[in-house]
DNA sequence: CGTCGGGTTGATAACTTTCAAATTTCGTGG
DNA sequence: CCACGAAATTTGAAAGTTATCAACCCGACG
């Protein structure tokens, strides 16, 4: 198998210039391969055993249910995005995590993947970028709820959201394949389904992207980018910074 | 001095048990004492010499400014707290960091932190589960502004402000002094200065919470919680967990 | 063929912002 | 200690944004 098929090296590779054995090594991580149906819960608030994958191929939420019962999508992992890592430290998980997609995910072990940090060292200096660009996101999620509005927040989350997966190779500045339904998308943007309807359709009408059958597809990527204040300084790596 | 007064050493405290050597490591990290006036930038976003800080007193602010001028604040870092540890990953900040009082601050250098967990590992996974413990609470504050209103989103940020004073000694559940304005509440919160007004005329009016010159002080604990849907198991370790 | 999970639309209600202005608080210099 | 100006708080009214409720449509699927 050619090693940028695996969606981590090729993210990883954005950061730093791996060597072959680097390479392999992730591609080590990578046996211990599950499968998972759309809908399954991976991970539930609460639960005390902690277990840590690495997307191959699907979708997977995280999310916060609340008291009255409504939820709140802290985040959306596509392929080459860890799970859990973080939580692996707590004794217990603090959200529920969960597929959207049918899913392929390779189960680390927090053995394994501090015996590759030790090998080779580089490789955790990639990890650690990927995590702190993984808070960046969520970081600019929440300024998304907090300051734009139901427009300017629903364009930003489809570009963000193309930006992850340029980096994995699953989209282009044209569009993307999306799982997403409307509902979940207003889960995450913190509106209802039906609003984010109507926005979808203004952002249709206004000629900028479409979102039809599982698929955006930009009409106009530079009119949307300036509508959404998209900033993607923290996303693009023009160039590998680890050589 | 004592240890327990100094607010790091007594927020890991909750969360291992350390030995006499490990404390007055982490004293050690406090030379390099800086001073910084009220409203001061100790960080801009774009800039790339990053310095890491652990702050011994006063309170600061990180934020984002959008295109449109608004801000919204992600954080507020409290005595015991690191600043800017992730982004001394990154080249370039992400955000903007601004003194919010005078504080005072210790400089971090990294290769002082890497020496200090090579000698003390236990060190390591103390900040570590402080690290994990800040993004779950951003997180948190992202359900905030996503699927709260804004009275139960103010109740819960009060309350979650005064669990997190509490590690470090700085509160109890009668109150805490809190130098923010309804400005700096409005940033945080994503509302407008003005609504926040209403909104603590409310939660006084309702006799649950009093915020006054610089003072929060509690009416009604019990019932703020559970106006609030306030849980607190991300923040509590009933006891250390790591002997 | 009926059901079910999306998607779509309209009407109404609730929440929050914006604008404008008055009042209070607070730090500073006299 | 007082006066002054700047900053922060408070209030009202009007406008804008988003949620909620109630339908209806449509395609997939057993």
């Amino acid at each position: 198998m050619n090693d940028a098929a695996i969606p981590l090296v090729r993210k990883l590779m954005a950061f730093a210039v791996l060597s072959d054995e680097e390479n392999s090594a992730i591609v080590d991580l990578h046996r211990r391969r599950r499968t998972f149906q759309k809908g399954q819960t991976l991970v539930s608030e609460g639960e005390r055993e902690q277990r840590a994958f690495v997307l191959a191929s699907g979708w997977v939420c995280s999310y916060k249910i609340l008291p009255s019962g409504t939820r709140q999508i802290v985040d959306f992992q596509i392929p080459g995005d860890f799970l859990g890592l973080r939580s692996v430290l707590f004794r217990t998980a603090d959200h529920d995590i969960e597929t959207v997609t049918k899913v392929e995910a390779s189960e680390i072990l927090a053995s394994d993947l501090i015996e590759s940090f030790r090998k080779y060292p580089r490789l955790a200096t990639a990890v650690l970028w990927a995590a702190s660009r993984d808070e960046a996101m969520v970081v600019e999620h929440l300024v998304d709820l907090g300051r734009r509005n139901a427009l300017e927040r629903t364009a930003h989350f489809l570009l963000e959201l193309c930006a992850r997966l340029q980096l994995v190779g699953m989209a282009t500045t044209a569009g993307y394949s999306c799982p997403l339904s409307q509902y979940l998308l207003a889960d995450a943007l913190g509106l209802s389904a039906i609003h984010v309807n109507r926005i979808l359709r203004q952002l249709r009408e206004k000629g900028l992207v479409q979102f039809h059958q599982g698929k955006v597809v930009f009409e106009d990527y530079e009119a949307l980018v300036e509508l959404a204040g998209f900033e993607s300084t923290y996303l693009d790596q023009p160039e590998p910074i680890l050589l």
